[in-house]
DNA sequence: CCTGTCATGTAAGAAGTTACATGATTCA
DNA sequence: TGAATCATGTAACTTCTTACATGACAGG
């Protein structure tokens, strides 16, 4: 069983989520569940059994406070709010992990209203590096197959990366204009 | 420890893209790895320890056949060949299991030239679907909020699957109109 | 009457990551 | 002299998924 560092605060991205939705205002596991699957879902969402199992976790480590509600007809709620330190966590989380993956990253931008505007731009603008860095290494393969027998499907998924990566590098750069306005 | 059932023949991704690069021909687990890198590398690839840990697993499953060479300076090699029914492995897992990510998908375009092309094309049709209809979400999603005072971060995450739905789409038109040809 | 919503969780196991361990050879 | 390549793996741990378990109430 893991337990979460209370100073050197790791979190996990399904923790950050969890704490990122619960920075909106006291939930219970279910709604919790309910509102990440209506909002950032499609990018990222964990079991109903994780995140009732996480939830605990959060509160061990100081990061979250839990209400119970009684209630008759159906088993109590249990309602979890951020406690301070949750909400440093979920700020070091956003400021100070490099996204391991682009959705990573859109998290981070999902929940950006929770740093400072300046800590989002700099996530962007390595992002953006890093779009750019991949989309030269496709093109160096591509100049390196090209005229060679190369697999007809090898060279498709090439081609899906050499039109992504120019996709997201335009949606970095209107995001960055528009945010520095 | 899981065992690979034999008929059943269930494959994690990670199993299947062994499978697919052994189709290739006869590897070591070491030379699997370099090659998964240098090409799905950017989709899938698994922690080494994973990969070794598979290997044996994939002998078990008489889905590979393992053979020793004997080496004085260096650990002795293990190479790895498909066996019939691991073809039939990785193919069953191309055609029949729908794919749970875009990421998966050009796993198995990638590996497409071990099954029909009909088979390839099925897929790609139905992630256009998919993608579509993600796409329609969205729309609504924007219809929902337009007006009021969304937040603006949220905004901006929606905008991302706004714009990468028809990428993928057109990748994916592209792709059917060269296949059929 | 049956499905869906509300509301919690446990149990078992698979999948995956990180770090550790070894050790010769080659190349800059 | 130090890093990279070749070559295998184990150990410890975390994460995640799937299935199970319970049970009232509302709406079509």
């Amino acid at each position: 069983m893991r337990t979460i560092p209370a100073q050197t605060t790791t979190l996990t991205t399904t923790e950050a989520v969890a704490l990122g939705v619960l920075a909106e205002g006291e939930r219970s596991g279910y709604d919790l569940l309910k509102r990440v699957e209506a909002s950032v879902g499609h990018i990222w969402s964990p079991a109903k059994s994780q995140l009732y199992a996480i939830l605990p976790r959060l509160v061990d480590a100081g990061l979250a406070r839990r209400r119970t509600v009684r209630q008759e007809t159906r088993p109590d709620k249990q309602l979890y709010t951020l406690t301070p330190a949750g909400k440093r966590a979920v700020r070091s989380w956003l400021e100070h992990t490099e996204p391991r993956s682009f959705d990573e990253l859109m998290l981070k931008v999902f929940f950006a209203k929770l740093v400072p505007r300046a800590a989002l731009l700099a996530q962007l603008e390595r992002a953006r590096e890093e779009q750019l860095a991949a989309l030269e290494e496709y093109r160096a393969i591509e100049r390196n197959i090209s005229g060679k027998p190369a697999s007809r499907y090898g060279y498709l998924t090439l081609r899906y990366g050499l039109e992504l990566m120019p996709c997201r590098v335009q949606w970095i750069e209107r995001a960055l204009k528009e945010l520095s306005r």
